[in-house]
Formats: C-alpha cells, sequence, structure tokens
DNA sequence: GTTCCTGCAAAGGTTTTGCACCATA
DNA sequence: TATGGTGCAAAACCTTTGCAGGAAC
C-alpha cells in the first residue's frame, strides 16, 4: 500500500530526479511517472498511454515506450520481470530457480537451497493463493564480465 | 547440471506422461520435449525449431509454439518468468516482490520480509555476479478466487 | 543556440489463429 | 474410424526505429 504522502514525495522529487540522471524534465515524463506513482496496478505502457491521454491528448505511444524504456534504464522505474522479449523455456519443473544476464540475455539454473516455498498453498492476508514461486536473480554471467560483450538474445 | 541418465529417463517417461495428460505422442511433441530435456539452455521457440529441424524437416515454428503452450499448460514443461505478453511497469524500485494472477494476469505487490537478498553483490560459484534479485509468486488473486474470472490483460 | 525529446509512421519480431489435411489411438 | 495434431499462411500484437519539427536548458 503506497500513502498519499510518499506519492506527493515522489511525485515532487521526480524532476531533481530526472536532472541528477541527465536527463530533461518534459510533460510527458511527468505525466507517465506521477501516473506510476499514484497506482499500485503495475500497468502495460497501454494502460499508461490511455490514462495519461487526457492530460496530454497529442502523446503517442512510441513516447510512452521511449519513456518507460529510459526510466527503466536509469532506475527511475522498474520493469516487472523482465527477460528478453522472446520466451524462454525449461523441461525442468521441480523447484529451481534463474539467472538472467543482463548483458547477454542468457539464463542459467540456479540450485539455491534458498527457496522461499514455505507459503506455497496458504493463503496470503490479501486472499492471493500462492502456487508456484519464482526466483529471478539478475546480474551479470561469467562470460559478459570477463570476454567481450557477446550479442544480445543468444541462445546459449 | 543435469545428468546423462536423468535426460535419458525423462524423455524415455515422456510418452507416458503425455497419455496420462490426455496428449497424443507424436513425433513433434518428442523432438521438442527431447530437445528441452537435453539442455540447460533455456532456448527460445525460434531456437528449439532450429534445433528439431534437421529431424524434422517439415515441422513449422507454429507448431512448435503451439506444442511449448500446451506441454507448459500441463505442466510438463515450464515457461520461465512468464507473464502475460505486455511489459508492466512499476514506480517502486525498492527491493520488493510481485503475485501475478495465473487467471486474470492482474499483478500485486508483495511485502513479503523473506527476501533473499543476502547474496546480491556475491559472485557464486558459477561466475555469475548478481545485482538484483525477482520473486514472482504465481497463485490466484481474491477476485478469481471468489468471483467469476475476468478478462485476461485487465489492467487493474 | 544547442541539445535532447516528441510525434508520427513504418518496420521488426514474436505469438496466435483458422483451416484443410494427416497421424495417432 | 474418430479424435486431435500438424503445416501453412495470414493476422494480431507488442515493441523498436528513423526522422523532422519542437521544447527544455
Amino acid at each position: 500500500m503506497v500513502t498519499q504522502t510518499e506519492i506527493e514525495k515522489k511525485i515532487k522529487n521526480f524532476p531533481t530526479i530526472c536532472r541528477q540522471a541527465g536527463l530533461k524534465v518534459t510533460p510527458q515524463r511527468m505525466a507517465v511517472y506521477n501516473m506510476l506513482a499514484s497506482t499500485d496496478s503495475h500497468p502495460t505502457p497501454e494502460a499508461i498511454y490511455a490514462a495519461v491521454r487526457p492530460d496530454l491528448p497529442a502523446i503517442s505511444l512510441g513516447t510512452v515506450y521511449k519513456i518507460l524504456d529510459l526510466l527503466n534504464l536509469k532506475g527511475i522505474l522498474l520493469k516487472v520481470s523482465s527477460l528478453d522479449q522472446a520466451a524462454r523455456y525449461d523441461a525442468r519443473v521441480t523447484a529451481h530457480h534463474h539467472t538472467a544476464c543482463t548483458q547477454c540475455g542468457r539464463i542459467e539454473d540456479l540450485n539455491a537451497d534458498s527457496v522461499p516455498a514455505e507459503f506455497v498453498g496458504e493463503e496470503s492476508p490479501t486472499g492471493f493463493l500462492p502456487e508456484r514461486i519464482e526466483v529471478l536473480v539478475h546480474g551479470l554471467c561469467r562470460d559478459c564480465r570477463h570476454g567481450p560483450t557477446p550479442a544480445r538474445y543468444q541462445t546459449k
């Protein structure tokens, strides 16, 4: 739950955050950020576009995509569960987790013991019934830390 | 790491698993499953298609998609970090996690204390440098457990 | 005034769909 | 033989890109 004052604080600080990141402050960026800061709904780019259009009728969906991508890159926003565009499949269906390289997109198995499986099958206070937990550790794989950066979207 | 015998066992059991799930066993399904069971690489549909084509030159990419979707639905395969197709954004950049409803696609914040953040920033034995951990709990949201199933891809 | 951003439109990539033919059971 | 799966092609969908005009600093 996000309180009213937290929202206002975020919105008030946004211009400063932008300038610190070397970004210009525009009405489009403020509208997109304000919309996201005011909701818990994790909207899609399309939904954000629809929400800001009443205030900025001339804004384009492409601009929304550019703003989201840029703010995510600067760490001002977060893209939820972001893998590279294509889906990835795994024949292991038992509980295990994955590492995802932010450089090359490679996905590897993570054999961690720290699987927070304790609350699967139990109803949470919000009424959500957990069925399966997925942990994705983002970071740099061995190759990308050492050798030159491989091409994106490689399958290996 | 998947050992040779584990792979062979999975491949050998696949026809039985299929029939138990009410699915016919076809060369295309066997090829797709065998390829996935034999690798740790979490390939994309395109990569799977390329890998099975030498054995089944007539197979189509559409069929690969259908097989993957179906086997994932039956729990025989796993789609890694599967959200509905569109991206989702969040203005909260501090460590927190998400629940994703498998029925309606709704994403909500999860204020769990059990954040496995202990190994962020430390190199793992495989050479992977973790930067950020993302936990996605799949399950059923309150509305989908009680009321009728809402439309997919809703933003609320 | 310079730099960077926006809006538009087109293109790119991924995934889904419909249907006639074919294989499995 | 009946059911369900495949192959093909088209379409749908999401996202990226290029560029000319415009806004922020």
